[in-house]
DNA sequence: CGCGAAGTTGACTGCGAATGCAAGCTGAAA
DNA sequence: TTTCAGCTTGCATTCGCAGTCAACTTCGCG
């Protein structure tokens, strides 16, 4: 049924067993599996047959070995739970399948966590890296000088500079403040995210700021990027503002979900009648029937897009300057919010 | 500033260099890596030192090269975007990580895509796979071949046995179907996942089994597991059975949130007052107060434990029999359905 | 002081493939 | 037929580390 054992079972067929098979030397079936090299087409067909009968597969531990290009890089992602990354680790592994790169993942339990991983990382001789994780000024300078090119995604270097794809914060809370402050709203409230997050301190400093350049304030609570975080957040404006809530500006979509539903569950307000509740990133489940989070969206693809494109430009050619690239998200309006 | 450029700038610092830092031998701070190995202390402390000071990291490749473990395992996944598959990924890696192995990670777009993935991990040379996705009998066969362990989670082997772990969708869809019935639900309707879906053609068999059982009927219709699907199917089993539905049972979470907004919002329905509506998994999501569906929860932890320690075994020892582990979901009442 | 066991250490080889170099081959022009 | 350019091909070496084996230390004990 399945192919039967060749000549030797023990282990897999090797660049040399193929050459024997097909009567060369092993130097030619390694130009066979690499593209411009010169081989004959007869001896190419030849040689190409006998690895098929042999079921032979050129190891890529060897190769990277040899040539010092593992066609790996890392992915490291603080928490895969966040609902916004899933998206972002799928896209960016199949982007870079397509130019024949392979993700090794690394998921973060704990920021602690960091130190070990890039222990592993540079064991693995990755060719590059693409970070979704807070990184200190040390360990991004490790990646300079250990040679191995990185791309943030989402953060920006702390103290080196680095290569990074973001999405502007600035604007997108600008346009939903704008909104906000021009609809009438009186008693604004902010959602943060966790401090450790590079976007969300920008988002909530964006939104701060063009609140108090209209001449508005809000009260801050610090959350942490879940769902139950909306609602005790929520709950705890509510206190704190004595009801008088009326805008509520949440550093995500997910903690903006939790608030919508405590709103209109636990307080039983009309949201966005009563109360207007804005998020940011524009996951999926923001569009759903029951919320229509009133967001800005992150532009995953594209900017996937630039974190691929950008590492391989590093990884080809070493030394490019450090290049920060910053998308504008799309405002989506929504049914959570009323906007002037 | 960061660590001065030592000796050999070219490369990183290998045995070698470490060796003729320290004085030693290369074995000796082959050694020094190993643990068990017979170093004397003074030496593998001069020798660690050493390490330090050229910043040196063991060469992963060449390990594996040598010892034939790549200490990697392939994970292959087909959607990403499944809101169930990223906490049995962040799971799954961080349980390798602790046993110090890495993954690497295959997202699928399409199932047709599954050779050329093979096609790298055969080349990759990794000491096992965890798939959670659709292998024809051939695909699996060639694991055996090359003697590469696998373990499928919530998948079986088609035509070949091999180890699986699932959750068992029977007496989970029997709990909830008995509850329907019990509750006096009369018109039922199931949206069944795509058909290549292993455990959503067993849960849908598996209620209409038990429907049929208890002398009831269900009109059928197949969805694609996401929420749109929810929102499209619902509308037609409305229209097959003239706005009669009253129990809806679908293949999983995701549609039934769909399901959901839908009859509350389209059809202007109670749920679960006219409609009752479940689901499967126990995502995230479905715990959210505006749906909290009643739904079967599978023990994410405990399968993503047993797919790595089962998976692990038989990379330790070759050639253990295939084993398929169910484990029982947990029944979550919720508020999306009515149950006897 | 001698002897053997246990503990350390280094030389050497090989894992599987890529590649510079030189030799062999082909065919076209002279 | 001779000659030279342009392809093909094989040889030998190299990548970085693990593991075998033999040689060397050390130490306890008689």
């Amino acid at each position: 049924m399945t192919s039967a054992s060749h000549e030797r079972s023990k282990g897999r067929a090797t660049s040399y067993d193929v050459a024997r098979h097909a009567g060369v030397s092993q130097s030619a079936v390694s130009r066979c599996f690499k593209k411009g090299a010169s081989v004959a087409p007869r001896t190419r067909e030849k040689i190409l047959a006998s690895a098929r009968a042999l079921n032979y597969y050129p190891n890529a531990i060897a190769q990277g070995l040899i040539t010092k290009r593992s066609n790996m890089v890392a992915i490291i992602i603080s928490s895969l739970t966040n609902l916004y990354y899933p998206e972002v680790l799928s896209e960016l592994t199949q982007r870079l399948s397509v130019k024949g790169i392979r993700v090794l993942l690394f998921s973060l339990a704990a920021e602690s966590e960091v130190d070990d991983v890039l222990d592993q990382v540079w064991r693995y001789r990755v060719d590059g890296a693409i970070v979704a994780a807070r990184l200190n000024p040390g360990q991004l300078a490790a990646f300079a000088d250990r040679g191995v090119p990185v791309v943030l995604y989402n953060r920006i270097g702390e103290g080196l500079p680095a290569a990074s794809v973001c999405c502007d914060s600035t604007s997108g809370e600008h346009a939903l403040v704008e909104g906000l402050v021009e609809a009438g709203h009186r008693q604004f409230g902010i959602i943060a995210g966790p401090s450790d997050s590079y976007v969300g301190e920008e988002r909530v400093q964006a939104a701060q700021k063009r609140l108090s350049q209209l001449g508005r304030e809000a009260v801050i609570v610090r959350g942490n990027y879940d769902y139950e975080s909306g609602d005790t957040c929520l709950r705890e404006l509510m206190k704190i503002t004595r009801r008088k809530l009326d805008a509520l500006i949440c550093a995500n979509d997910l903690m903006a979900i939790g608030a919508i539903d405590c709103a209109r569950i636990n307080f039983e307000m009309d949201v966005p009648r009563e109360l207007s509740i804005v998020g940011f990133d524009g996951v999926g489940p923001a569009k759903w029937l029951a919320y229509q989070v009133t967001t800005v969206r992150q532009p995953v693809r594209r900017m996937t897009e630039a974190a691929v494109s950008m590492l391989i430009e590093r990884i080809e050619q070493p030394g490019i300057l450090p290049e920060q690239r910053l998308f504008a998200g799309e405002l989506l309006p929504g049914q959570s919010a009323r906007l002037g």
